[in-house]
This record gives structure tokens, sequence and C-alpha cells, in this order.
DNA sequence: CTAAGTTGGTGTTATAATGACACTAAGAAG
DNA sequence: CTTCTTAGTGTCATTATAACACCAACTTAG
């Protein structure tokens, strides 16, 4: 046992934890097996051990979720209100994560269990202040992709300018125009256009590219900013 | 006596407080009375009590050092490593704050105690993890400043375009046309030009301005955008 | 083998935003 | 009344943005 003089709030980290599926933006969900709440879905998290630094604890929760290591995660929000949980104080720092769910599969390490994808405009009801939550993470997901090239990480390490325009189209709400947008990425110059196409495909195949970081974290030296 | 299972973290918050004292942006730090680090100087902030929400602990230790209130505060980022306090585990969730030096005499307050106002560009070494933090809450500053009106926060109520510009080129790091810096605030609509222009001063005298928040609300709800 | 269907890929032009640039106005101080 | 200091203003060239339509490549169905 370990005895404080005054009261001491539990500590917890969060993941809000994107992924791209099929065109679509989806978010990891656990439902929760005991109380309270029990039966909600929550966001995957728990406890930060004594031992650990708290972004340590969000890529564990995340490895132990989905399987995935080496993903974008970033810091979110503190939320420490005092009745957020019914139990006792508990402060949670949240973190968002950005997973490509093509090219690891994330799906076979939680179809079985208690976890889903949801679809971003499709949500259920949130334990705690989970829902708040998430709409931060969204609004952050939102704010930060105009302005730093963190879209890639949603999408596989070979995709199409189509692909990547559905991906700004889906987060931002709002249609691109074709011609403009690939344009627009072709000067920055921080693609690279392999020497391959899709194949099985109805219809003439696209050109895959991938994402140029060594060339973007040059450019980006030089003062080149990256704004969609 | 409190008693877990399991050691848990103390969890404090800091603050870290800008003002603008004659065109220098400047910070507020606390002289530490005891150990650890006695002697050095601090970002100023303290425990949360059990019935306090996170902002609130925030702004009850910026009023006890400063003595204002209803200033611009928002969550910075939280620090939670294992060792950043050689005592215990100390999480401390970062606040920053921006307050105008002129309208409240804030000096008063603050000039009798162990706390001083240090310009930005030279900071002395800090205690704890305090100058990473300090670093964080400029760089937020920096990138926020150019897409929310948060300037006008460091600034008194009637202030002229030239020091309005000083502010930006001091914050930004970088020298800003005369010409084009008032062309684009006119044409945002943002400023109400008041009939009092500077007086008691040794040339022409400028014309006090104040930030319309009502028009700019009005026309974000329409998606007008800030940005300088 | 040909037509229909589907998505990929490409340029031009008008309009708007940006950035560079220099002088007169007003008032105080000597 | 001259000098000094900061306030305040417009133009133009350059660059970025936004609107817009057709042919290419490949598959599938008849």
């Amino acid at each position: 046992m370990y005895s404080y003089k005054y009261p001491r709030p539990a500590l917890t980290v969060d993941c809000v934890v994107f992924g791209l599926d099929e065109g679509d933006l989806k978010v990891l969900l656990i439902q929760r097996g005991i109380e309270p709440f029990e039966g909600k879905w929550a966001l995957p998290g728990g406890f930060v051990s004594p031992e650990e630094s708290l972004e340590a604890a969000a890529k564990r929760e995340l490895k132990e979720e989905t399987g995935v290591e080496d993903v974008f995660l970033e810091q979110l929000y503190t939320v420490g209100d005092v009745d957020r949980d019914p139990r006792e104080r508990v402060i949670t720092v949240a973190y968002y994560a950005l997973v490509n769910l093509q090219d690891f599969d994330v799906h076979a390490s939680t179809d079985a269990s208690n976890a889903a994808w949801f679809e971003i405009d499709d949500l259920p009801e949130l334990a705690f202040d989970h829902n708040m939550i998430l709409q931060m993470a969204l609004d952050r997901l939102r704010g930060k992709i105009r302005y730093e090239p963190i879209g890639f990480e949603l999408l596989p390490e070979k995709f199409t300018l189509t692909q990547l325009q559905q991906l700004y189209e889906k987060i931002l709400g709002e249609k691109l125009d074709k011609r403009n947008f690939r344009k627009k990425l072709q000067k920055m110059g921080i693609l690279i256009a392999l020497d391959e196409i899709q194949k099985d495909v109805a219809h003439r195949a696209a050109r895959y590219y991938s994402f140029d970081e060594e060339q973007y974290e040059k450019k980006k030296e030089k003062g080149f900013h990256f704004e969609m």
C-alpha cells in the first residue's frame, strides 16, 4: 500500500486511433466489460504504470489493442474534471494515433475481441467524456492535416493520387478539384512517382506514389511550408 | 492519510505567463525557495487540489501570482516523465496565459515577491524541465498567433497599429512591411478606429484602435479565417 | 471485336492575394 | 523655422488560386 497526506487522482492514458478503411475514416473503440458504463463503447486506454512515461503508456496501449508500433502518435489533451469518473478522480492524458490499416493487418488482432472500428460520422454514445475527447481529436486532425503532411500516415506506403485526394476530402469535408490538387502536389515535390500501377481494376490503372519524407525534411529546413 | 494499492504520482499545474512590457515579450518566473532547485527560477505552479479542475487550478495559480483574472489561458501540454522531479513522480499539466501588463498593474503584485519578468530571449536556466515547457509555449504562441487573433490579448484595450505590428514582429521574429500590414488588417475589418490619438509623444500622434471581437466572431461564423 | 462504362490524367485563363517599394503629414524640440 | 521622429498612405509586378472539359487506358458485356 502507498499512502499520501492528500488524496491523489488516478492517472490513465486514452488513445484516439484513426484508421482509413477503404476510403472511410474510422476510429477504434472498445466495448467496456465492467462498470461504470458497462457495455458502452469507449476509447482504448488504461492506467499509467509507475515506471513508464505517458507516451510509453500510450504506445503500450496502442500495441495491445491494435498490434501496431511505430505509428504517428501525438499528445492531444489532458482532461481531469473532478467528476468525470463516478468512482474516483481520474486524470486522463489523451493521445491520438494515425494508423495505416492496409499495410498492417490490424483487423486480425481486433476482430475477435471486444474492439471495433466505427465510421467517424456514425459513432455511438461513448463512456465518460470520450465523445468530447474524440471530437477534439477530430478537430486536431482536421487542423493539422492542412499544415503538416500527416495524411500519409493513414495511407499505405504506396497510394494513388485519387486515394490521397479522397482522404483529404473525407477529413476536410469538402470536395477538391482534381487538377488543382495534383498540380499543387506536383509543385511541392514531396511525392515519388513509382514505376508501378494498379492492377485488377476495371478501368485505367492509376500510378502509385509514395511520400518522400527525406525530401520533405530537406525542404522544411529551407523554409518550405506544407499547406493544402 | 489516503492509501492506494499502487503508487500514484503527484499532480501539479504550471503556467507560462506571457506579457508585453514596453514592446518586449516577457515571461513570469518565480525563484524557488526550497529544494530541489532551490534558488533557481521556475514557472509558477502548484498542486491541483482534490476538488478543483485542472483549469481552475491554473486560474488560481495565475491569480495568486499576478492578481489577474479573466485572461487568455489555454492548456499547453502534459509532462510526466518518471524522473523529472527527483523527489517523486510528478505529472504537470502546463498552461500558457497571455496577459496585458499595461491595463492591469501586474508589476505591483509581483515586484515585492520572489517573482520577476524575464525577456523571452534572455532567460535563465530553469528548474525541472521548465525550459522545455517554456519553449513549447513559445512555439505554440508563434504558431497560434498567425491563425487566431490572440495577439490582442497581450496589448492594452487601446493600441496603435505600430504597437500591433511590433508585437507580431517580436513574436514571429521577422520584419513586416508597414503598408502591407495595415492594408491586410483594414481589409479584415476586425479593428475599430477610435476617436482618440496618442498624446505626450514627441512626434505625430498615432490613432488608437481596439479589437472588434464581436465583429470577429460574426465573420468567423461566416467562414472568415484570420491569418497574418 | 466493338461499344459502353469507369476512372486516370492533363492546361489554360481569369481573378485574387502577395510583396516590394518611397514619399508626405503631423507634431515636438531645439 | 528647421530638424527630428514616427504616422499614414497607393501602385504595380509577381504569384497563387480557382474554375473549367476532354481524351486515355483498361475492363466488361453484348
